[in-house]
DNA sequence: ATAATACATGAGCATATCTTCAGATATTGT
DNA sequence: ACAATATCTGAAGATATGCTCATGTATTAT
């Protein structure tokens, strides 16, 4: 299965973020310390060493950082409600005003608006007045497309 | 903006869910009811007939499935954090055993052993046990690759 | 200007999440 | 079998999240 979360954000990004990459391309360990570090030893044990520093020492410095983690996590993180995830749903479909939405995702009208507010945080959508209402749609620049391929993956059974 | 969330789960796998469709090509309205809908009025009023009684009964029956939206909530919770994001990062580098991942991430041994079991229910790692250790890996049917350009979005100031 | 409407926002509560701590389970070496 | 080690798991506390309710703000109609 591959998963590829591919954001592309405006029709000229570059790729800001590599999250981890098929058959990772960097093989230049950074010359092992003066440690010995499971030559011999099937399981090298956790504590005879610290760790398997090998692994650490080359590991650890193409891992995403803390910030950036931090960053992506709360991306992820608006899109991790399902009433949000319906919202979205609707107006992908279309325009739609906020108590337009409260009807269609049947939620409360101050619920929406808050949800609103995070979506609008991460600028997943935009909105225009009109008289009295706001609409909201799309960030046109912004969300186009969302396809997701999820339910069968969770109705897969375990292997 | 484009924002194309694509889940490949088999490599035999039917798109599943389609969150959202550019220029949503289903343009039949499931004819009007009796309900004066802002033929001549600008902003229709939320409180006069219900709602935009048209779009509602335009967009509702598009919009994710409580069920669906939940499930696929679950499955961005569980990238919706940084400490996980950063155990991915680490195994799209290489298998690795618990307290390596502890070491590199800079977690507790048993923080770390608590998210992999979140990875394991989504079934985003795989696991194989080789003496006292058991290794961690990204679940080699499953997620491969994980692109992202979250960070310019973020950084990009509001338009 | 005043009332009414659509939406936004803050407080408060219920629930969920993440980490730490303690203890349980499984595997290896003696 | 027993001790040691790696990992797992449950409980508890801190923090975050999402909803409702009440209130605030902006726009329209009178």
């Amino acid at each position: 299965m591959i998963l590829i979360l591919w954001l592309k954000l405006k029709a000229s990004t570059t790729i800001l973020f590599r999250l981890s990459t098929f058959s990772a391309p960097h093989m230049n360990k950074p010359r092992l310390p003066k440690t010995k570090v499971s030559p011999s030893v099937d399981a090298p044990g956790c504590d005879d060493y610290l760790v398997n520093l090998e692994n650490v020492r080359q590991v650890q410095p193409e891992i995403v950082s803390i910030e950036k983690a931090q960053q992506m996590a709360e991306f992820f993180g608006t899109l991790a409600d399902p009433s949000r995830l319906r919202l979205l749903s609707a107006l992908a479909q279309q325009e739609l005003c906020v108590c337009d939405l409260a009807a269609v995702a049947k939620m409360g009208e101050s619920a929406v608006s808050h949800q609103l507010r995070v979506l609008r945080s991460q600028r997943l959508v935009k909105y225009r007045r009109e008289g009295r209402n706001i609409y909201y749609s799309l960030a046109d620049s912004h969300v186009m497309n969302l396809y997701a391929e999820v339910a069968e993956h969770l109705d897969e059974p375990a292997t």
